[in-house]
DNA sequence: TTGTAAGCGTTATCAC
DNA sequence: GTGATAACGCTTACAA
């Protein structure tokens, strides 16, 4: 209720008879600090209840123990995961996380941003909603350790961890091909964001190489699950009709697998459908998507060793771009080779 | 790469030809600053790129603006999307969101608490693990105002969101009954967990009263997906075995059903399935489990609001409880009326 | 409308 | 081993 003042280190140090500078090395267990002294201070703390006041810490040690996660979506698992992997190493090492979501707008990232660098926070693990540059260059500027996550960026200075979305896609391409389909329609995100334009890539290169380009078609929308619908049913209305979906990331493929079973198109006797992006058990009774699955809480885990190395100044001089790989499981939907399959 | 000195509200003073203090006014709209000082200042912060220091500004000032959202599993959409609503409420009033997982476990809880107070959250927004006594004591005696989300506490001082588990889960019972089931497995959390005891009680409450308590059985497991299929497993076992399953939540729900799937056992052909919890559009396709759905995003709005009230003092003297209404959403999992139903 | 002075609670630096 | 002093960057309280 009341405004009461809090215990400082003040208080502390009378009630032991120290000075405060002696208390703070208890607390920090810094520097050389007798036997007696110690326990004598660590009994007023208790007495007292004291709590160091980390702003005032902070701002005289220039370091505040805390790293900010800034992406796109927490509502999607795969960040959720991410956030996971994040949390726990951040915690090991003792550091604080801040989350921050976007919503895919650069307009929110740079808003949080200036948040973060008001909060002074040590380190940014930023997922860019688009190209970054503003965000990277104001980073740079104000000297805040950056670590890139799950998206490329054209800068040339900053440490990023990723997935090779080219390739998860070209494999997933590779297994549509395989299976038999030449008339494929790829639902994406929007141009710029770079695992989505990834995976139209590497997608469309295995199509390309299987002759099949011109009888496939590449929708765009958002990497939401009502996009995903939409984009589903455009395609699906096409005459002909593709055999073959492929889904940029995994709310698109739910979407669409909605949108198929409004029309009474079935998955995948009807047409298959391949996606980016697995679900966690914990969410999927029956696995049923075939998918490209990335490893998000291991991405999120390097991601915080990158930044921890910067931070104790272990690592190398260069930029570090560290490609994780991804793990392609074929389920149900990509469903049986079609006439001319392999 | 340097660790540069930032640029200080000094610098900014400086560079305009005013005072510090003036500079202050400018950046947070207080106080009367003429026009021509004004804009003078805003071009130099705006040439030297000024970020306010809110370590600095929080010591002073004994304001951070920013609050803490402190549960139990971020990975479990009801939570996620709790915290969007807390994010979406405290952005709106300009306060930052800082997100702790506690993994139902008080101790992590309390840890975190001790991290919090260090920071100087203005407030806290507790999704208590167990009990909670413990954190809402260490939260007064430190004179942080907090308000507790969707768990009861024994706590006679605290404003609480929450919703009325108890009737939910009556509310589904009473519709297992209706449809003629007698024989319902139970599968609840741990003993402690307010939510997961007031489900069992509701339930069991609508079971008591068609006098089929004693033909039901209570389950007891976390609140996790590979939990609800062991204890799924365990109730299917028994013999008689049960002709429905309520699960306490949505992870033990999905458990449950994958767990039914491997055994061969239909749901609702064989055995009939209700839950508490909903899961969003965006992660389900063919949306299939009657439920009691949480308003959950509302649930973190109304938090927010209650503790900003608190801050501002515009709140009133006593403790407020706001209980929200769950929704019982019927789909295929509870099946139809079996042998006996109205 | 603008400025002066002091202090928020801690730790870096140097001294003993 | 322990302590004195100053400073981190800002805002409160008061003065002009």
């Amino acid at each position: 209720m009341c405004a009461k003042r809090r215990t400082t280190i003040q208080d502390v140090a009378i009630r032991a008879q120290v000075a405060p500078i002696t208390v703070s090395r208890v607390v920090n267990n810094s520097g050389y600090v007798g036997q007696a002294v110690r326990e004598r201070v660590q009994a007023a703390i208790q007495e007292l209840g004291y709590v160091p006041n980390s702003l005032a810490r902070g701002l005289r040690s220039r370091r505040t123990n805390t790293i900010a996660l800034v992406l796109t979506d927490i509502t999607n698992p795969f960040f959720t995961t991410m956030a996971r992997g994040v949390e726990d190493a951040a915690s090991d090492a003792g550091l604080m996380m801040l989350v921050c979501n976007t919503d895919e707008r650069e307009e929110k990232e740079l808003s949080y941003l200036r948040m973060l660098l008001q909060k002074r926070a040590d380190g940014v693990l930023l997922v860019p909603a688009r190209s970054g540059a503003q965000s990277l260059r104001l980073l740079r500027d104000q000297g805040v350790l950056t670590v890139v996550l799950d998206r490329r960026v054209a800068d040339a200075d900053t440490d990023v961890v990723r997935c090779d979305s080219e390739r998860g896609a070209y494999e997933l391409g590779r297994l549509l091909v395989s299976l038999g389909h030449r008339r494929v329609a790829v639902m994406a995100g929007p141009t710029g964001v770079s695992t989505s334009d990834d995976r139209v890539a590497g997608c469309m290169r295995a199509l390309t190489e299987a002759g099949a380009a011109d009888s496939c078609r590449v929708y765009r929308g958002e990497l939401v699950q009502y996009s995903g619908a939409d984009m589903a049913k455009k395609a699906l209305a096409a005459s002909p009709p593709p055999t073959a979906l492929f889904a940029a990331n995994n709310f698109i493929a739910i979407g669409a697998l909605g949108a198929m079973h409004e029309l009474g198109v079935r998955v995948p006797e009807d047409v298959a459908l391949v996606a980016f992006d697995d679900l966690p058990p914990s969410l999927v009774t029956f696995p049923f998507l075939t998918v490209a699955a990335q490893p998000a809480y291991e991405m999120g885990r390097t991601a915080v060793q990158l930044l921890i190395d910067r931070l104790n100044g272990t690592a190398p001089k260069g930029r570090r771009e560290i490609i994780l790989p991804t793990e392609i499981i074929v389920r149900r939907s990509s469903g049986d080779p079609i006439n001319g399959g392999d």
